[in-house]
DNA sequence: CATACAATCTTTACAGCGTCAAGATAATTA
DNA sequence: TAATTATCTTGACGCTGTAAAGATTGTATG
Protein backbone atom coordinates (compact mmCIF):
# COMPACT_ATOMS: atom_id res chain seq x y z
CA UNK A 1 0.00 0.00 0.00
CA UNK A 2 3.25 2.47 1.46
CA UNK A 3 4.95 3.55 -1.46
CA UNK A 4 8.21 4.73 0.05
CA UNK A 5 11.75 3.43 -1.70
CA UNK A 6 13.17 2.23 2.14
CA UNK A 7 10.80 0.15 4.65
CA UNK A 8 12.11 2.69 7.25
CA UNK A 9 11.38 6.39 7.08
CA UNK A 10 13.99 7.11 8.67
CA UNK A 11 13.16 10.64 9.88
CA UNK A 12 9.12 9.56 11.38
CA UNK A 13 9.02 11.17 14.30
CA UNK A 14 10.22 14.36 13.28
CA UNK A 15 8.07 14.90 10.15
CA UNK A 16 5.35 13.57 12.73
CA UNK A 17 5.39 16.75 13.94
CA UNK A 18 5.66 18.82 11.09
CA UNK A 19 3.13 17.18 9.40
CA UNK A 20 0.95 17.51 13.01
CA UNK A 21 1.46 21.44 13.23
CA UNK A 22 0.11 21.76 10.12
CA UNK A 23 -3.20 19.99 10.37
CA UNK A 24 -3.98 21.53 13.60
CA UNK A 25 -2.83 25.50 12.12
CA UNK A 26 -4.76 24.48 8.94
CA UNK A 27 -7.75 22.32 10.42
CA UNK A 28 -8.04 22.54 14.49
CA UNK A 29 -8.11 19.97 17.09
CA UNK A 30 -11.32 18.91 15.97
CA UNK A 31 -10.49 16.69 13.17
CA UNK A 32 -7.14 16.14 14.10
CA UNK A 33 -6.15 12.30 14.35
CA UNK A 34 -3.71 10.17 14.47
CA UNK A 35 -4.07 7.97 11.31
CA UNK A 36 -4.33 11.28 8.92
CA UNK A 37 -1.05 12.57 10.16
CA UNK A 38 0.66 8.73 9.40
CA UNK A 39 -1.33 9.06 6.05
CA UNK A 40 0.27 12.41 5.58
CA UNK A 41 3.96 10.88 6.44
CA UNK A 42 3.36 8.12 4.15
CA UNK A 43 3.17 5.38 6.84
CA UNK A 44 0.87 3.17 8.07
CA UNK A 45 -1.80 4.02 10.70
CA UNK A 46 0.24 2.46 13.63
CA UNK A 47 3.77 3.58 12.84
CA UNK A 48 3.69 6.32 15.11
CA UNK A 49 3.79 4.55 18.00
CA UNK A 50 7.37 3.27 17.33
CA UNK A 51 7.73 7.39 18.38
CA UNK A 52 4.75 8.06 20.90
CA UNK A 53 3.10 6.02 23.11
CA UNK A 54 -0.38 7.65 22.41
CA UNK A 55 -1.98 10.24 20.58
CA UNK A 56 -1.19 12.70 23.91
CA UNK A 57 1.89 11.97 23.65
CA UNK A 58 2.12 13.47 19.97
CA UNK A 59 0.16 16.32 21.26
CA UNK A 60 1.93 17.61 23.66
CA UNK A 61 5.18 17.32 21.10
CA UNK A 62 3.30 19.68 18.94
CA UNK A 63 2.47 21.76 22.03
CA UNK A 64 6.29 22.40 23.02
CA UNK A 65 7.79 23.88 19.23
CA UNK A 66 4.12 25.88 18.64
CA UNK A 67 4.95 26.73 22.39
CA UNK A 68 8.45 27.87 21.44
CA UNK A 69 7.35 29.52 18.67
CA UNK A 70 5.32 31.52 20.37
CA UNK A 71 8.04 32.45 23.03
CA UNK A 72 10.33 33.15 19.72
CA UNK A 73 7.91 35.99 18.85
CA UNK A 74 7.71 37.61 22.17
CA UNK A 75 11.19 37.88 22.45
CA UNK A 76 11.95 38.94 19.07
CA UNK A 77 9.21 41.99 19.62
CA UNK A 78 11.40 42.87 22.84
CA UNK A 79 14.76 42.82 21.16
CA UNK A 80 12.90 45.41 18.66
CA UNK A 81 11.13 47.23 21.38
CA UNK A 82 12.38 46.50 24.47
CA UNK A 83 13.68 49.82 24.83
CA UNK A 84 11.01 51.93 23.58
CA UNK A 85 8.05 53.88 25.72
CA UNK A 86 5.27 51.79 25.38
CA UNK A 87 6.97 48.09 24.80
CA UNK A 88 4.14 46.77 26.86
CA UNK A 89 1.96 47.44 24.32
CA UNK A 90 3.98 45.90 21.20
CA UNK A 91 4.43 42.84 23.36
CA UNK A 92 0.99 42.36 24.07
CA UNK A 93 -0.13 43.03 20.15
CA UNK A 94 2.63 40.57 19.37
CA UNK A 95 1.21 38.14 21.71
CA UNK A 96 -2.54 38.84 19.99
CA UNK A 97 -1.06 39.47 16.97
CA UNK A 98 0.56 35.47 17.14
CA UNK A 99 -2.77 33.71 17.97
CA UNK A 100 -5.16 36.04 15.36
CA UNK A 101 -2.69 34.87 12.35
CA UNK A 102 -2.56 31.12 13.90
CA UNK A 103 -5.86 30.85 15.45
CA UNK A 104 -6.38 27.40 16.10
CA UNK A 105 -2.84 27.40 17.72
CA UNK A 106 -4.84 29.51 21.34
CA UNK A 107 -7.42 26.55 22.48
CA UNK A 108 -4.99 24.08 21.61
CA UNK A 109 -2.62 25.57 23.67
CA UNK A 110 -4.63 26.81 26.51
CA UNK A 111 -7.38 23.97 26.73
CA UNK A 112 -5.46 20.79 25.81
CA UNK A 113 -1.72 21.55 27.10
CA UNK A 114 -0.21 19.44 30.55
CA UNK A 115 2.21 21.93 30.17
CA UNK A 116 2.54 23.47 33.88
CA UNK A 117 2.06 27.27 33.87
CA UNK A 118 3.17 29.27 36.86
CA UNK A 119 1.77 32.64 37.04
CA UNK A 120 2.28 33.10 41.18
CA UNK A 121 6.44 34.16 41.63
CA UNK A 122 6.61 30.99 43.20
CA UNK A 123 10.68 30.51 43.39
CA UNK A 124 10.74 26.50 43.52
CA UNK A 125 9.67 26.63 40.05
CA UNK A 126 12.76 26.41 37.82
CA UNK A 127 11.32 26.14 34.16
CA UNK A 128 8.19 27.87 33.92
CA UNK A 129 6.07 28.80 31.00
CA UNK A 130 8.89 30.75 29.05
CA UNK A 131 6.02 32.84 27.56
CA UNK A 132 5.11 34.26 30.51
CA UNK A 133 8.81 34.56 31.80
CA UNK A 134 9.63 36.67 28.91
CA UNK A 135 6.61 38.85 29.66
CA UNK A 136 7.27 39.14 33.53
CA UNK A 137 10.87 40.17 33.01
CA UNK A 138 9.68 43.14 31.05
CA UNK A 139 7.21 43.98 32.99
CA UNK A 140 9.25 44.08 35.90
CA UNK A 141 11.90 45.91 34.40
CA UNK A 142 9.73 48.57 33.06
CA UNK A 143 7.82 48.87 36.81
CA UNK A 144 11.66 49.78 38.33
CA UNK A 145 12.05 52.53 36.01
CA UNK A 146 9.11 54.19 37.39
CA UNK A 147 9.78 52.93 40.99
CA UNK A 148 6.60 51.55 41.23
CA UNK A 149 5.40 50.65 44.42
CA UNK A 150 7.22 47.25 45.09
CA UNK A 151 3.86 45.48 46.94
CA UNK A 152 2.18 45.65 43.89
CA UNK A 153 4.09 44.39 41.26
CA UNK A 154 3.49 40.85 41.35
CA UNK A 155 -0.59 41.58 41.33
CA UNK A 156 -0.01 43.78 38.36
CA UNK A 157 2.43 41.26 36.20
CA UNK A 158 -0.66 38.30 36.79
CA UNK A 159 -3.07 41.13 35.70
CA UNK A 160 -1.58 42.69 33.13
CA UNK A 161 -1.26 39.12 31.88
CA UNK A 162 -4.59 37.93 32.45
CA UNK A 163 -5.77 41.05 30.33
CA UNK A 164 -3.83 40.50 27.40
CA UNK A 165 -4.28 36.65 27.52
CA UNK A 166 -8.24 37.87 27.70
CA UNK A 167 -7.54 40.08 24.42
CA UNK A 168 -6.08 37.26 22.45
CA UNK A 169 -8.85 34.72 24.17
CA UNK A 170 -12.02 36.97 22.40
CA UNK A 171 -10.07 38.31 19.54
CA UNK A 172 -9.11 35.00 18.20
CA UNK A 173 -13.06 33.17 18.38
CA UNK A 174 -14.65 32.99 15.43
CA UNK A 175 -17.96 33.48 16.66
CA UNK A 176 -17.31 36.71 18.67
CA UNK A 177 -17.17 39.89 17.07
CA UNK A 178 -14.55 42.15 18.96
CA UNK A 179 -13.64 45.44 18.35
CA UNK A 180 -12.88 46.33 14.57
CA UNK A 181 -9.38 47.34 14.79
CA UNK A 182 -8.30 46.02 17.97
CA UNK A 183 -4.95 46.33 16.10
CA UNK A 184 -4.50 49.76 16.21
CA UNK A 185 -6.56 49.96 19.71
CA UNK A 186 -4.87 47.53 21.90
CA UNK A 187 -2.52 50.20 23.11
CA UNK A 188 -5.76 52.46 23.78
CA UNK A 189 -6.85 49.62 25.64
CA UNK A 190 -4.09 48.70 27.72
CA UNK A 191 -4.33 53.03 28.57
CA UNK A 192 -7.32 52.81 29.44
CA UNK A 193 -5.92 51.26 33.07
CA UNK A 194 -3.84 54.14 33.52
CA UNK A 195 -0.64 52.45 35.02
CA UNK A 196 2.60 54.38 35.47
CA UNK A 197 4.67 52.49 33.76
CA UNK A 198 2.36 51.95 30.35
CA UNK B 1 -32.02 -4.66 26.51
CA UNK B 2 -33.51 -1.32 27.69
CA UNK B 3 -35.34 -1.89 30.62
CA UNK B 4 -38.59 0.84 30.78
CA UNK B 5 -42.22 0.47 31.23
CA UNK B 6 -43.36 2.25 28.04
CA UNK B 7 -41.87 1.92 24.37
CA UNK B 8 -41.65 5.58 24.33
CA UNK B 9 -39.56 7.90 26.90
CA UNK B 10 -41.94 10.85 27.07
CA UNK B 11 -39.11 13.33 28.33
CA UNK B 12 -36.31 12.12 26.09
CA UNK B 13 -35.24 15.77 25.02
CA UNK B 14 -35.24 17.57 28.43
CA UNK B 15 -33.36 14.53 29.58
CA UNK B 16 -31.05 14.62 27.61
CA UNK B 17 -30.30 17.99 28.20
CA UNK B 18 -30.06 17.43 31.74
CA UNK B 19 -27.89 14.66 31.80
CA UNK B 20 -25.45 16.12 28.74
CA UNK B 21 -24.86 19.09 31.24
CA UNK B 22 -24.13 16.37 33.83
CA UNK B 23 -21.89 14.71 31.72
CA UNK B 24 -20.22 18.10 30.51
CA UNK B 25 -19.91 19.46 34.09
CA UNK B 26 -18.21 16.07 35.36
CA UNK B 27 -15.93 14.78 32.29
CA UNK B 28 -15.64 17.45 30.12
CA UNK B 29 -16.33 17.52 26.92
CA UNK B 30 -13.63 15.44 25.57
CA UNK B 31 -14.73 12.60 26.72
CA UNK B 32 -18.59 13.21 25.96
CA UNK B 33 -20.56 11.25 23.73
CA UNK B 34 -23.91 11.04 21.93
CA UNK B 35 -23.76 6.91 22.85
CA UNK B 36 -22.71 7.60 26.59
CA UNK B 37 -25.88 10.49 27.38
CA UNK B 38 -28.36 8.06 25.45
CA UNK B 39 -27.67 4.90 27.75
CA UNK B 40 -27.35 7.51 30.90
CA UNK B 41 -31.01 8.76 29.76
CA UNK B 42 -31.76 4.62 29.17
CA UNK B 43 -32.09 4.53 25.82
CA UNK B 44 -30.92 3.34 22.45
CA UNK B 45 -27.51 4.71 21.11
CA UNK B 46 -29.55 6.34 18.28
CA UNK B 47 -32.80 7.37 20.14
CA UNK B 48 -31.23 11.13 20.41
CA UNK B 49 -31.52 11.42 16.49
CA UNK B 50 -35.02 12.15 16.63
CA UNK B 51 -34.71 15.05 18.72
CA UNK B 52 -31.49 16.16 17.54
CA UNK B 53 -29.93 16.26 14.00
CA UNK B 54 -26.70 15.42 15.15
CA UNK B 55 -24.12 15.70 18.14
CA UNK B 56 -23.19 19.61 17.77
CA UNK B 57 -26.94 20.51 17.85
CA UNK B 58 -27.29 19.06 21.26
CA UNK B 59 -23.97 20.60 22.52
CA UNK B 60 -25.60 24.09 20.91
CA UNK B 61 -28.80 23.13 23.42
CA UNK B 62 -26.51 22.36 26.31
CA UNK B 63 -24.69 25.59 25.95
CA UNK B 64 -28.00 27.60 25.83
CA UNK B 65 -28.68 26.28 28.64
CA UNK B 66 -25.46 27.34 30.72
CA UNK B 67 -25.47 30.53 29.04
CA UNK B 68 -28.51 31.24 30.56
CA UNK B 69 -27.00 29.65 34.25
CA UNK B 70 -24.37 32.24 33.76
CA UNK B 71 -26.56 35.21 32.83
CA UNK B 72 -28.40 34.28 36.02
CA UNK B 73 -25.55 34.20 37.57
CA UNK B 74 -24.08 37.85 36.62
CA UNK B 75 -27.58 39.50 37.66
CA UNK B 76 -27.62 37.93 40.78
CA UNK B 77 -24.63 39.74 41.44
CA UNK B 78 -25.97 42.70 40.40
CA UNK B 79 -29.26 42.77 42.34
CA UNK B 80 -27.16 42.57 45.18
CA UNK B 81 -24.51 44.64 45.13
CA UNK B 82 -25.33 46.57 42.03
CA UNK B 83 -25.34 49.86 44.49
CA UNK B 84 -22.66 49.63 45.97
CA UNK B 85 -19.03 51.31 45.31
CA UNK B 86 -17.38 47.89 44.40
CA UNK B 87 -20.30 46.43 42.09
CA UNK B 88 -17.59 46.23 39.06
CA UNK B 89 -15.17 43.60 41.30
CA UNK B 90 -18.25 41.79 42.94
CA UNK B 91 -19.41 41.13 39.21
CA UNK B 92 -15.87 40.27 38.04
CA UNK B 93 -16.14 37.96 41.01
CA UNK B 94 -18.89 36.17 40.25
CA UNK B 95 -17.68 35.78 36.19
CA UNK B 96 -14.35 33.78 38.04
CA UNK B 97 -16.72 32.06 40.81
CA UNK B 98 -19.23 30.95 38.18
CA UNK B 99 -16.41 28.92 35.86
CA UNK B 100 -14.23 27.99 39.08
CA UNK B 101 -17.61 25.72 40.23
CA UNK B 102 -17.65 24.46 37.11
CA UNK B 103 -14.36 24.63 35.18
CA UNK B 104 -15.57 22.27 31.98
CA UNK B 105 -18.31 24.72 31.43
CA UNK B 106 -15.03 27.85 30.27
CA UNK B 107 -13.77 25.88 27.63
CA UNK B 108 -17.07 24.15 26.82
CA UNK B 109 -18.60 27.49 26.38
CA UNK B 110 -15.76 29.73 24.67
CA UNK B 111 -14.12 27.29 22.46
CA UNK B 112 -16.68 25.27 21.11
CA UNK B 113 -20.03 27.60 21.06
CA UNK B 114 -21.28 28.79 17.61
CA UNK B 115 -23.53 31.00 19.74
CA UNK B 116 -22.58 34.83 17.97
CA UNK B 117 -21.29 37.23 20.35
CA UNK B 118 -20.44 41.07 19.63
CA UNK B 119 -18.42 43.34 21.75
CA UNK B 120 -18.48 46.07 19.76
CA UNK B 121 -21.20 48.12 20.42
CA UNK B 122 -22.50 47.28 17.07
CA UNK B 123 -26.47 48.89 16.82
CA UNK B 124 -27.45 46.20 14.53
CA UNK B 125 -27.23 43.40 17.28
CA UNK B 126 -30.40 42.57 18.56
CA UNK B 127 -29.86 39.78 20.51
CA UNK B 128 -26.39 40.11 21.74
CA UNK B 129 -24.46 37.46 24.44
CA UNK B 130 -26.37 38.18 27.47
CA UNK B 131 -23.90 37.88 29.99
CA UNK B 132 -21.97 40.58 28.36
CA UNK B 133 -24.77 42.86 28.07
CA UNK B 134 -25.18 42.41 31.51
CA UNK B 135 -21.61 43.52 32.08
CA UNK B 136 -22.14 45.80 29.97
CA UNK B 137 -25.24 48.10 31.26
CA UNK B 138 -23.20 47.77 34.84
CA UNK B 139 -20.19 49.29 33.56
CA UNK B 140 -21.79 51.78 31.63
CA UNK B 141 -23.97 53.02 34.70
CA UNK B 142 -21.07 53.61 36.65
CA UNK B 143 -19.07 55.62 34.36
CA UNK B 144 -22.39 57.70 34.28
CA UNK B 145 -21.88 58.03 38.35
CA UNK B 146 -18.08 59.75 37.64
CA UNK B 147 -18.28 61.66 34.32
CA UNK B 148 -15.85 59.11 32.69
CA UNK B 149 -14.68 60.58 29.04
CA UNK B 150 -17.43 59.25 26.58
CA UNK B 151 -15.45 59.17 23.85
CA UNK B 152 -13.32 56.00 26.27
CA UNK B 153 -16.25 53.90 27.20
CA UNK B 154 -16.54 51.39 24.64
CA UNK B 155 -13.01 50.87 24.67
CA UNK B 156 -12.98 50.30 28.66
CA UNK B 157 -15.82 48.38 28.64
CA UNK B 158 -14.60 45.82 25.91
CA UNK B 159 -11.24 46.02 27.77
CA UNK B 160 -12.65 45.16 31.36
CA UNK B 161 -14.63 42.34 29.81
CA UNK B 162 -11.13 41.07 28.47
CA UNK B 163 -9.61 41.74 31.88
CA UNK B 164 -12.43 39.40 33.64
CA UNK B 165 -12.34 36.90 30.83
CA UNK B 166 -8.60 36.60 31.09
CA UNK B 167 -8.94 35.51 35.08
CA UNK B 168 -11.27 33.02 34.53
CA UNK B 169 -9.21 31.62 31.59
CA UNK B 170 -6.35 31.43 33.13
CA UNK B 171 -8.03 30.72 36.72
CA UNK B 172 -9.78 27.89 35.40
CA UNK B 173 -7.29 25.72 33.85
CA UNK B 174 -5.92 22.96 35.37
CA UNK B 175 -2.50 23.28 34.35
CA UNK B 176 -2.00 27.10 35.36
CA UNK B 177 -0.82 27.54 38.82
CA UNK B 178 -2.50 31.09 39.30
CA UNK B 179 -2.67 33.02 42.61
CA UNK B 180 -3.05 31.17 45.50
CA UNK B 181 -5.95 33.65 46.85
CA UNK B 182 -7.25 34.80 43.76
CA UNK B 183 -10.68 35.66 44.83
CA UNK B 184 -9.86 37.93 48.17
CA UNK B 185 -7.36 39.53 45.32
CA UNK B 186 -9.39 40.14 42.40
CA UNK B 187 -10.20 43.73 43.94
CA UNK B 188 -6.71 44.39 43.89
CA UNK B 189 -6.17 43.05 40.38
CA UNK B 190 -9.26 45.17 39.21
CA UNK B 191 -7.75 48.43 41.20
CA UNK B 192 -3.89 47.83 39.92
CA UNK B 193 -5.72 49.71 36.71
CA UNK B 194 -6.91 52.78 38.66
CA UNK B 195 -10.02 53.78 36.40
CA UNK B 196 -11.91 56.68 38.29
CA UNK B 197 -14.90 54.33 38.86
CA UNK B 198 -13.55 51.53 40.22
C1' DC C 1 31.80 -11.71 8.34
C1' DA C 2 27.99 -13.82 10.66
C1' DT C 3 24.85 -13.91 14.11
C1' DA C 4 21.89 -11.88 17.64
C1' DC C 5 19.42 -8.13 19.05
C1' DA C 6 16.99 -3.83 18.94
C1' DA C 7 14.50 -0.36 16.45
C1' DT C 8 11.19 0.64 13.14
C1' DC C 9 7.28 -0.21 10.33
C1' DT C 10 3.06 -3.19 8.62
C1' DT C 11 -0.86 -5.94 9.28
C1' DT C 12 -4.65 -7.45 11.70
C1' DA C 13 -7.92 -6.94 15.16
C1' DC C 14 -11.10 -4.82 18.55
C1' DA C 15 -14.04 -1.57 20.97
C1' DG C 16 -16.01 3.00 20.91
C1' DC C 17 -17.55 6.80 18.16
C1' DG C 18 -21.16 9.63 14.93
C1' DT C 19 -24.48 8.74 11.71
C1' DC C 20 -27.78 6.66 8.55
C1' DA C 21 -31.55 3.40 7.12
C1' DA C 22 -35.03 0.13 8.09
C1' DG C 23 -38.12 -1.61 11.20
C1' DA C 24 -41.00 -1.65 15.65
C1' DT C 25 -44.06 0.64 18.76
C1' DA C 26 -46.98 4.14 20.47
C1' DA C 27 -49.51 8.47 20.11
C1' DT C 28 -52.22 11.45 17.30
C1' DT C 29 -55.22 12.60 13.83
C1' DA C 30 -58.83 11.79 10.34
C1' DT D 1 -61.39 2.35 13.45
C1' DA D 2 -57.84 3.35 10.14
C1' DA D 3 -54.09 6.14 8.65
C1' DT D 4 -50.51 8.98 9.75
C1' DT D 5 -46.95 10.73 12.45
C1' DA D 6 -43.65 10.78 16.29
C1' DT D 7 -40.61 8.19 18.86
C1' DC D 8 -37.53 4.53 19.78
C1' DT D 9 -34.68 0.06 18.47
C1' DT D 10 -31.71 -2.56 15.66
C1' DG D 11 -28.15 -3.15 12.53
C1' DA D 12 -24.75 -1.37 9.65
C1' DC D 13 -20.99 1.69 7.90
C1' DG D 14 -16.61 4.08 8.10
C1' DC D 15 -13.75 6.51 11.18
C1' DT D 16 -11.11 6.65 15.48
C1' DG D 17 -7.30 5.12 19.19
C1' DT D 18 -4.73 1.38 20.50
C1' DA D 19 -2.82 -3.27 21.30
C1' DA D 20 -0.50 -7.58 19.51
C1' DA D 21 2.04 -10.15 16.23
C1' DG D 22 4.81 -10.29 12.34
C1' DA D 23 8.09 -8.20 8.73
C1' DT D 24 12.07 -5.50 7.65
C1' DT D 25 16.09 -3.00 8.58
C1' DG D 26 19.94 -1.12 11.39
C1' DT D 27 23.35 -2.03 14.97
C1' DA D 28 26.19 -4.34 18.08
C1' DT D 29 28.74 -8.43 19.35
C1' DG D 30 31.13 -12.74 18.66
Amino acid sequence: MIERETYHHKNLKNQLIDKGIELVSTEGLKSFSLRKVAVACGVSHAAPYSHFQNKDELLNALQSHITAEFSKALEDTITIYGASADALAHLGKAYVVFFIDNPHYFSFLYTQSTVQIDLSFSEEVSHNYPPFETFKGLALKLMDKTAYPKEKKKDTVIALWSFIHGIASLATMKNVHYDENWEEKISDFICVFNCPFL
